[in-house]
DNA sequence: AATTTATTGTGAAGATAATAACAATGTTTT
DNA sequence: AAAACATTGTTATTATCTTCACAATAAATT
């Protein structure tokens, strides 16, 4: 739990992910320098929110100049602990499931599903986009011994809880869970959701109700 | 665009489709009556922030008694427009989108993918978990017919610019944007991003850095 | 080297959201 | 029917986040 920099807003820390995208497009595409206002275009980020977000590190860019691309990308990159490879469980290797595991996390993040898990007899053993598949009951053994600590839950909502209490038993400390169950954890365990169908239904509430004129992220 | 309803805090109007669900569950479970202390426990959303967000709509609760799970239900529906079905496109059916094409948007939302478009000729004229896939090539034509104004983006980051573009002149209103890439569309579009990879690194960021004693959404 | 220009970093203000706390009041118990 | 209890709805408070606006200053231009 290295806490070498400031405790910066949650709302900030959120959006640094995206910043290191688009500062990685912008570096391949050869560009040397960037402003805020630039950076704002393409990330949808209001530009003096953008400028604050990068205040909270100290002073990275130039006045009349701006920000080096090189140099903040550098930057970004020890912040976010992109030299350092974080593996990933996936429990669940249902439609969803299988849909994450051929999706490419390494490409932007240095985070990878290293292994998934399921009790259906006819994925054990086999891998599916070069993850290997397990059985559920060999789960807090594996994860243990690849020293896991974050995993992905894509089961059915009934059995959300159950692995989730195994998860933790297991030392898994941060769970993404795109179950519609909203799962009890204890403090030291953080919790992200991707809740698809309230999300749908969100945006067509915000559309029938509020109409036009609205940005949002 | 029906404004009979006060125009509530976006964070409420995020909340209400999670209201909803456990409402349902509580309902099927036989329950009469519900606590704001007791949906506190179920939804993880403070109790205080509950009895408020419910206040927005009225008096809706008994002092003394809490919420009637029926009334409360029906009142829901109503508010979440949930007895007329909408319907949406997905464009883009890779694995993500082949995932979405299997998930049950119906069952808690009254929200269903009715049509979905690829470019890839094996696709074209086959059905996925009972929807029709069309070529790319009539997105205008069907949407249009169909008079469907919420699309779901699930297509490679480099098509989803020019895509939007299209869904926007064919009278798309809201897009959930599974894509990384940031959209440039007009005030009257509303884009709800879904970005698996920002959630995931996110998440590894917070563990990182933030450490044990946080709770949050 | 002086002037103009661009752009940061941030203090102040504003906006939005969460929470505490409790009077009001209906429900349940005795 | 009186007393005890439970729980809302809301006012006040606090926390978090966003945006404005501009002095400070480095870069670019003349």
């Amino acid at each position: 739990m290295s806490n070498d920099t400031v405790k910066i807003p949650q709302a900030t820390a959120k959006r640094l992910p995206l910043y290191y995208r688009f500062l990685k497009n912008l570096h391949s595409s050869g560009k040397q320098r960037v402003s805020s206002a630039e950076l704002s275009e393409a990330v949808k980020v209001d530009s003096a929110t953008i400028r604050r977000d990068f205040s909270y590190f100290g002073a990275l860019g130039k006045k009349g100049y701006g920000y080096n691309v090189n140099y903040l990308l550098t930057f970004f990159r020890k912040t976010l602990d992109q030299d350092e490879l974080t593996k990933v469980a996936l429990i669940g290797v249902g439609n969803l499931g299988t849909a994450l595991l051929h999706y490419n996390f390494l490409k932007n993040n240095n985070t990878k599903i290293a292994v998934g898990f399921d009790v259906e007899e006819a994925k054990i053993g086999t891998s599916i986009g070069d993850v290997p598949i397990h059985h559920m009951d060999e789960l807090e053994k594996i994860i243990t011994e690849m020293g896991i600590t974050v995993a992905i839950l894509t089961v059915p909502a009934p059995f959300a809880q159950t692995i989730t209490d195994r998860l933790v038993a297991a030392n898994v400390k941060g769970i993404l869970n795109f179950t519609p169950a909203r799962l009890t954890v204890p403090a030291t365990t953080r919790v992200h959701h991707i809740d698809l169908a309230v999300e749908l239904q969100s945006l067509v509430y915000f559309l029938k109700h509020y109409g036009v004129d609205e940005e949002e992220e």
